[in-house]
DNA sequence: TTGAAAGCGTTACCAG
DNA sequence: CTGGTAACGCTTTCAA
């Protein structure tokens, strides 16, 4: 646990200034400090495996080439985590490290959390959430380039550029898989009222039954809720003692969760998937879309590409490359979803 | 995004030297500082909102009151995260901030997340990992304080202190709920070979046979894997086309995701839960264990727990409380799993 | 009771 | 081409 190599101490092993050892490490050695002492002092870093002091380095540039990434409950839940992993692979490609902090869902630990990122000298800062949600931006993120991944500035004059799913377009593309499969009778499972989420989803089911030609009956559409057991009661509503006639051909679910209930539902009712039902998620949740039996066809949010792009931009800020926006350019990022097919889905039973 | 007020600011407002404000506000202001400045000082503080600059702080006095948090996946999987938020809990409350980096499993990342890590003067470091596992211990970890989380060190002469679930002990509870109900012939979907944790709770159910004077049957004991499809294939090899008699009246899973694939097997032949069969999880997570249809009697793992015990042994030995461990004393805090009954499991059923 | 100065490890500037 | 010096913001020691 001894102290490690300074500056000072490559200076002196190779007999040279403090100075001249700072120039040549950092590539400026050629036309102001002699060959032969370059050399040395290369060598003298290398056995002392010196590395610069990273705080002293803070303090002496004003900047850090660290982003914090605040999240309201990221870490902690099982969702959406790779939005942090396509932050990072970014940030990692372009000389940047990425630290998270996540608040449980505290707002009052949101401001400190950002306090402490600012006080060690983050040049950027990046709010992520779990599920797409209006975010009372903090205020201390305006003090710093930052960008809001999956979650929006919810106030009337949005300063901050967010990137999001295109929900929309996720919930037409999910609704046309199965018309183009046949179906005419889908019932949708809507997830909660009060998320966002939602009605966007059901917005794309309504636009694609628009684009075909069909109406949409209203009965078919039920906000159940996010969980096993409200795709399960669901689902039994919708199937239980109805004649195959009476009964959707296909359910669509916003998120696997919900697949999940229906699935069991439909087992316990004898119902095959997808012989007799189709049966759609969204999310494309690990280890649960692509494991069920039989594998969900889902909707993919595109979580690693949201965090990917909302690294981009925060750094093309920070680092001025140009096009980056401005407070007059897009605040707005809207990456599309991308349908997995797998065998939960299959051609409309005829009856 | 003007620059924030420094103690030169605070001090020039208040008519005093950067001294005086340093000392008043760090509480040494008593018996060096009249009353009267004291006052003016905190005021234009409170005017100025200064808040010192961490990083200034840290190069001083070389320690930071943060603590750097690795893990393999913990951030980007959608399991274990709870490890990580009752480490923060304890640091905040203890007056230390987390700091997290994930790896995604990239061991040559390890090593330079822990530099970094280093390099920003973290007074500790703790390594978290995603599921139970031996741990090639980063050689960075040992120059500062350090604990393992989940995860303990793989080699000969262990260093550090590591903190885990107490596996057999929750293979045994499990298998005991079962046998306090009648169940006599259990079934066991183990989890995959070379995951240190499956072996461990299948010895908890040996124990649990051994102690109830009855003999496992080696037939019922399969290496099934992790997933949903896992669990559903194990219990169709142990279910179908098999006669009630010759039938497991439980069946005890090593994860909440094999559980569902049993619950879907057994709906789809017609059993019901926990009337024909019982059915237990493990893990108890979120989402998924609470709200599966019938909500699924699991182990639980103690998570929180785990997190809180990590992060309390490392504060303890970095500020030095007496008692804390030294190399000499214990290197594992083991932390019981806790049974939560919920509709899964049922008397066995009489035949 | 107060202020000046040193030092933490860097880098950038400017004489030599 | 080289080495000394100031500055980043803070705490602590020492002298006034």
């Amino acid at each position: 646990m001894n102290r490690k190599a300074t500056a000072l101490d490559v200076a002196k092993r190779a007999g040279v200034s403090r100075s001249a050892v700072s120039l040549v490490l950092n590539g400026r050695g050629d036309g102001n400090v002699a060959k032969e002492s370059q050399d040395r002092i290369r060598l003298a870093a290398q056995e002392l495996k010196y590395s610069p002091n990273a705080i002293a380095l803070s303090l002496r540039n004003q900047r850090s080439r660290v982003i914090g990434i605040v999240s309201d409950e990221v870490v902690v839940s099982p969702f959406d985590g790779n939005i942090i992993g396509g932050a990072d692979d970014v940030a990692r490609s372009r000389g940047f490290v990425t630290v998270v902090m996540d608040t449980e869902r505290d707002a009052a630990r949101d401001a400190s959390a950002i306090e402490t990122l600012l006080d060690r000298q983050v040049d950027g800062l990046m709010y992520v959430t779990v599920g797409l949600k209006p975010l009372d931006v903090p205020h201390g993120m305006l003090r710093v380039p930052s960008v809001l991944a999956n979650c929006y500035d919810s106030s009337p004059k949005p300063q901050l550029h967010h990137v999001i799913p295109d929900e929309i377009t996720g919930g037409r593309d999910a609704t046309e898989h199965l018309l183009q499969l046949g179906h005419r009778d889908i019932a949708l499972l809507a997830g909660a009222e009060g998320s966002p989420a939602a009605p966007l989803r059901v917005e794309g089911y309504r636009d694609a039954y628009a684009a075909a030609g069909l109406s949409v009956r209203a009965d078919r559409i039920t906000m159940a809720g996010w969980d096993i057991d409200a795709g399960f009661h669901g689902a039994m509503k919708l199937l239980d003692g109805v004649s195959p006639a009476e009964r959707p051909t296909a359910i669509m679910c916003a998120n696997d969760r919900l697949a999940i209930g229906v699935a069991l539902a439909a087992a316990r009712l004898g119902l095959s998937i997808p012989a007799d039902l189709s049966v759609m998620g969204y999310d494309d949740e690990a280890r649960i879309a692509d494991t069920m039996v039989p594998a969900l066809t889902t909707m993919a949010l595109p979580l690693r590409e949201i965090g990917r792009a909302a690294m981009t931009t925060l750094l093309d800020t920070i680092e001025g490359v140009s096009g980056a926006d401005t407070a007059e350019t897009n605040v707005e990022t809207m990456v599309p979803c991308r349908l997995v097919i797998r065998e939960s889905t299959g051609p409309a039973p005829t009856r």
